[in-house]
DNA sequence: CAATCCGGTGCATCTAATGCACCACTTGGA
DNA sequence: TCCAAGTGGTGCATTAGATGCACCGGATTG
């Protein structure tokens, strides 16, 4: 039990560290015994999983694949326990999600509040991350679940659930953009605005349509951080680009948003997922499907 | 390494005898040291897995989900190594295969033998079982792929390759029925005739198909033996029947066979599967590959 | 009610993992 | 050019944990 999986978090130590003395550091225990863990490990499976570098060790192919093996082996493990706890009544587990800075304001916080209502033991993690790295999280066990706008490369990414979001842009009441009954992609792109770095979707969604119509995105600030843009907004007279799902029309913020005509820009999609062919723990699973039905409500609304 | 599947063997091992002296017995330790593993481990991981009862013990549901990850672990690491070996040029590994009893004659051994020519380092295990047996296999790991016909349910089974087979009536070459232009049904069961048993394929096939024109088969012998079938029907002039890849035209037994109609019986399918959702290793996966394609080049000619 | 089989436990024993000191080697910079 | 600071690997004493043995309490069975 133990042991084996002990093992394997120090040979991920090793790949970390890129050393044996490192790891043996971080782990606390000596380099002599970890060497020879590794040694033993490496005897019993029938290959070297690292490479000797004079200056260290370095991870081989054989060794990813160990390290794959393991990293799903070890979130298998983590699936049956939660089926356990589940069928012995004691709805327990932990949920690991991935997700783009959109959902921070209102929807992740809504919906893991109102699952953890109804099942109180189940405790959470979120990560914040680019499309890119969502995905990568995925198949490498560090989040069980992906919730992105518009995700790059969709190998591995098997989808849950998905609805439309159209890029919106945002400004203050009494911007001058706040009268049109259409919002044209010129309009946004004449005034002074502020737009997500290239690796956001909502980005990559305005470049491609600017283009078309012979236009570039050159905004006045470019950042990472949706939470700057949506408060810029309210210091220098600009427009913002977001989508609707991170933007909440209730609040009197002084603020609006308006979707760009789609005649300029088709919606893009907002994207629940998990890793292909993945089995979820019991948790997880249900708290996808609690996510999905939020979603498809939204859009029917 | 070793620990960890070890401890899972022995678990298994408790399993299948039902208590833990006698798995003590089997595996060759103690009673005592037995009973400490399994302790430890239901202590690690957090429930037991086997209820005690007065007369020993039996897997719980929570030591069913427990065995399952364990042998999908297993398997998955059989895979990582013949991944690992294949990459560092040896061709190596082990494949399984449960399979129906009409493979056996010819296709199978040919099969193995061309692939094992290619592949010395690449060893076999066949399992023959009916389709219900076949299919269990997969889903307990115990075999790598099935090759069967007709198989009943097909959840979890993965359909690889499937090729038409149908069901063939043979005799002797002075038998009555060998001048017919046409082989319809009804002559074949006015003949004595000794079918296979009820969990087969081709009795399956039968059955519906006598049930359609009012009639039922009426065997004057009934075996689970392909083999008896084949040499069976040199002995009393009776009719026997099977698959086409069970028999061979080319040797001169003195017995011929031929399809019944179509117009009495749609042909069966011989299907190559495996579990679904599976990684299988590098050998298996080849191994399925050459199968697919010989079954392809049969069904064309 | 005695015999038998079961799982569980205290204690002595023994195997195997660990820590320490040290080696051989490479590298980078004084 | 040479030395200091890294690296992975190894022999040896120590220790921690797994094992075997003997035994207990309890339940079934004849």
């Amino acid at each position: 039990m133990m042991q084996h999986l002990d093992t394997f978090r120090l040979i991920e130590a090793i790949a970390r560290a890129g050393s044996i003395r490192k790891a043996a550091e971080d782990s606390n225990i000596t380099a002599s015994a970890l060497n020879r863990r590794l040694a033993r490990f490496e005897r019993e499976f029938g290959s070297q999983i690292f490479e000797r570098l004079p200056r260290g060790v370095r991870l081989n192919p054989a060794g990813e694949l160990v390290l794959q093996h393991y990293r799903a082996q070890r979130s298998d493990l983590a699936r049956v326990k939660s089926q356990v706890a589940d069928l012995s009544g004691v709805r327990r587990g932990h949920v690991t999600i991935a997700c783009s800075q959109a959902l921070l304001p209102f929807f992740l916080p809504q919906q893991i509040a109102a699952y953890r209502n109804a099942h109180p033991g189940v405790t959470f993690a979120v990560n914040v991350r680019d499309r890119e790295q969502a995905e990568a999280e995925l198949v490498s066990f560090r989040s069980d679940l992906a919730l992105v706008f518009e995700p790059r490369v969709l190998v591995d990414f098997e989808v849950l659930h998905a609805i439309p979001q159209p890029v919106c842009a945002l400004f203050t009441r009494d911007h001058p953009l706040a009268d049109r009954a259409e919002l044209r992609l010129r309009d946004c792109l004449d005034h002074p605005h502020i737009a997500p770095a290239h690796k956001y979707g909502v980005r990559g969604l305005l470049d491609m349509a600017a283009k078309r119509v012979g236009r570039t995105v050159t905004p006045v600030v470019e950042t990472e951080s949706f939470e700057l843009i949506r408060y810029y907004v309210m210091h220098e007279r600009a427009v913002g680009f977001q989508i609707p799902i991170g933007l909440s029309a209730e609040q009197d913020t002084g603020m609006v948003f308006r979707p760009i005509s789609d005649r300029d820009m088709p919606p893009g999609n907002l994207l629940l997922g998990q890793m292909r062919g993945r089995v979820l723990s019991v948790a997880t699973s249900r708290f996808a499907d609690q996510v999905s039905l939020a979603l498809a409500q939204m859009s029917d609304a």
